[in-house]
DNA sequence: GTGCATGCAAACCGTTTGCACAATA
DNA sequence: TATTGTGCAAACGGTTTGCATGCAC
C-alpha cells in the first residue's frame, strides 16, 4: 500500500494524520502476522525515537473504533472457565459478557485438508458474538467492542 | 454431580482433595455460565471465610492442566491486531503464538436458526489451535496450554 | 512426618488515564 | 489559533509468585 493511499484512508475516516499514526497504520496494513502493540512499537521505534507504547495503544484504539482493524484476542474481560471440556461452541454476549454453550453438530467445522497438512490442529473454537435476549430487551443493539 | 463423584474424579487425576478445591470444582461442574475466578470466589467465600482469590486461581490452573476445565478466553498473551477486517479465520500456533490467516469458504459456519432467533449475532470467529510447521520441526507436538 | 495446598503480601504485565507540551488542520 | 495527538508518569485490574503456615495423605 502506498503511503498516499494510507493517508487517504485515514482522512476518509476523519482521523487526523500524524507521522506516528501513519507508521502504525502502515505496519498494520503491511504485515500479515497480526502484531501486538509492542511488536508494532519495536518495529517503528527507531524511526520515532520519542515514540512510546502509549501512542501505539491510543492509535490502535482509534483505528479499531473506525473499523480499520480488529482485535483478534480482546483482553478486556477476565478469563472465563468452562467445566465442559468436550468440543462445543460459545455464544458471547458483548453487553453483559454472558457466555452460553452451543451444542449443535451443524456448527462444527471441518479442518480443511490444506490446513491440516501444514498445521497440526489440536483444537478449534467457534464463537458467536452478539446480543442476548435480555440485553436486546434492555435496549442494546449489539456492539462488538 | 454428587460430592463423592467429584472427589473420585479429582483423585483419579492425582489431585489432592481439599475442601476448597472440592468447592471450586463443584462450582465449575455445576454451573453453565462459564464463571471467572472471581465469580467462583464470590460464590463460595461465605463457606470458606479464609479463602482468597489466589487459591481459586491456583486451583483453576491445576484443574486446567489436568484437563478438567478449559479457559474460554485465555488472557496470557497480549492483544493481537488484524488489519484485515473482513470475515476470515485464524490459525494460532500455541507454541510461538504466531497467527495465520485462513481464507477458506468451506470453513465458514452458518448461524443455526435457533441461535439467531434468540441471539442477535453480530460477528463470529473460527480459530484453530495447534502447532505450525516450524514448531513441529523444532520438536513441539502441540500443547494447547 | 512429608509433601503439597493455603493465604498473605507484593510483584508482575499489558493496558489505560491525567496532564503538560507539541503538532496538526 | 483552536483543536487534537503525543508522551511522561502513574494508576489500574487481572493474574502470578515467594514464602511461612496449615492441612491431606
Amino acid at each position: 500500500m502506498l503511503k498516499k493511499e494510507a493517508v487517504e484512508i485515514l482522512k476518509s475516516k476523519g482521523i487526523q494524520v500524524t507521522p506516528q499514526r501513519l507508521a502504525i497504520f502502515e505496519q498494520l496494513m503491511g504485515r500479515k502476522d497480526h502484531p501486538s502493540a509492542e511488536m508494532i512499537f519495536n518495529q517503528i521505534k527507531d524511526d520515532f525515537p520519542s515514540l512510546t507504547l502509549v501512542t501505539v495503544y491510543n492509535t490502535l484504539q482509534k483505528l479499531e473504533s473506525s473499523d480499520l482493524c480488529i482485535k483478534v484476542n480482546p483482553l478486556h474481560a477476565s478469563a472465563r472457565y468452562d467445566g465442559n471440556t468436550q468440543m462445543h461452541q460459545h455464544l458471547v454476549c458483548t453487553h453483559c459478557q454472558k457466555i452460553i454453550d452451543v451444542h449443535d453438530a451443524t456448527v462444527s467445522v471441518g479442518v480443511p485438508d490444506w490446513v491440516s497438512e501444514k498445521f497440526n490442529v489440536v483444537n478449534h473454537s467457534v464463537t458467536f458474538y452478539g446480543t442476548c435476549v435480555e440485553c436486546q430487551e434492555a435496549g442494546g443493539s449489539g456492539n462488538l467492542h
